[in-house]
DNA sequence: GTCTATACGACGATAGAC
DNA sequence: GTCTATCGTCGTATAGAC
């Protein structure tokens, strides 16, 4: 049986909404993408739609939520590993996605923005996750010390996000190849 | 004397115009900046501002050539040397224009935007100017050769825009800590 | 070539009825 | 919870003055 309470069909409707426009980002990109498209898709009228969210970029920002709560949970499944090469072809599957969320994190610069406590969140969680993994790494002496962990964190972030701006004007840029390159550099180090 | 030829008037308005819209963006960032604000920076109707540019997005890519052509100027007067503060703190100076540059990155992904060819013919510019500079530094024994010359240049510029997407949400991350990391790495690798 | 006036369609957002 | 109707603003297009 489906889960009860006043919010059942509420909640259901809203995760359609999301994955339609999911759907369509992917499909058709960030410009040209409107919120009465998205509507039309889950057979919705504009206003039907914003029943369901305060704006524009308050969905943009659900969106990125769900997408960042399902790559979560792939990663887990995966064992809790932080492969470059997985996370980079799972994250990347199409370049509207890729666009959303570039585009979003440079508008959530600003404190009025909806997805700005979003990130602001988004990027310490990332930094500590990947600084325990990268630190249990360091301690069995698979990779050097020579960067701190967590400073080793911030630069793999920034290498992940950066890659892919190239990557969307040149598709045939290996995306791994930096991280391999970076991580050869580590395993070559002075220390074990 | 100033330049003649029938174009000078035009080509002066022209240039306000790109000082006046990368103001407006320095000021009051990507979003909530339209044309009609800057065709009023400029004491001109917006069909007055249109007579200069194919479209909004068209203004906005000469607008970040300029920038480009700027940077580079004073990159070749500091000597034409790579130092990473210098660029970053050069590149940096306003929020809304890095959202600019990140936002036309993201978009221009698209083929049939405007900004497509200035991005894909800026990359590789900048791999290959970097690259040079980069296998002189190996040659002469300041770094490492263990990264190939042109695949480190690849990492830099990943890594340089990528650490300006976590500075736009957080502020008061040092944006050159990563390429001292780096580089003291390479420095500190096998061969001389 | 430079520029203004006017208008168009689409957008995100809101008010209020059911 | 969903609708119709409407608002103000956006980027864009055309006609035409100087």
């Amino acid at each position: 049986m489906a889960k009860r309470g006043p919010y059942e069909k509420g909640e259901a409707k809203r995760a359609e909404i999301l994955r339609a426009a999911l759907e369509i980002f992917a499909a058709e990109g960030y410009r040209g993408t409107s919120l009465r498209k998205v509507a039309a898709k889950c057979n919705l009228s504009l206003p039907g739609l914003m029943h369901y969210f305060d704006s524009k970029e308050d969905m943009l920002t659900r969106v990125l939520e769900a997408r960042d709560e399902a790559a979560r949970i792939k990663q887990i499944e995966r064992g809790g590993s932080f492969d470059a090469g997985e996370i980079m072809r799972d994250g990347t599957r199409t370049p509207g996605l890729v666009e959303l969320f570039v585009s979003m994190a440079a508008a959530a610069g600003d404190p009025s923005h909806p997805a700005h406590a979003h990130f602001s969140e988004r990027y310490p969680v990332m930094r500590e996750r990947l600084g325990e993994y990268l630190r249990h790494r360091m301690e069995a002496g698979a990779i050097s010390d020579s960067i701190p962990a967590e400073r080793l964190a911030v630069l793999l972030i920034a290498l992940a996000d950066g890659i892919q701006l190239q990557w969307l004007t040149d598709r045939s840029i290996d995306m791994t190849q930096p991280f391999n390159d970076l991580m050869r550099l580590l395993e070559n180090g002075s220390e074990g």
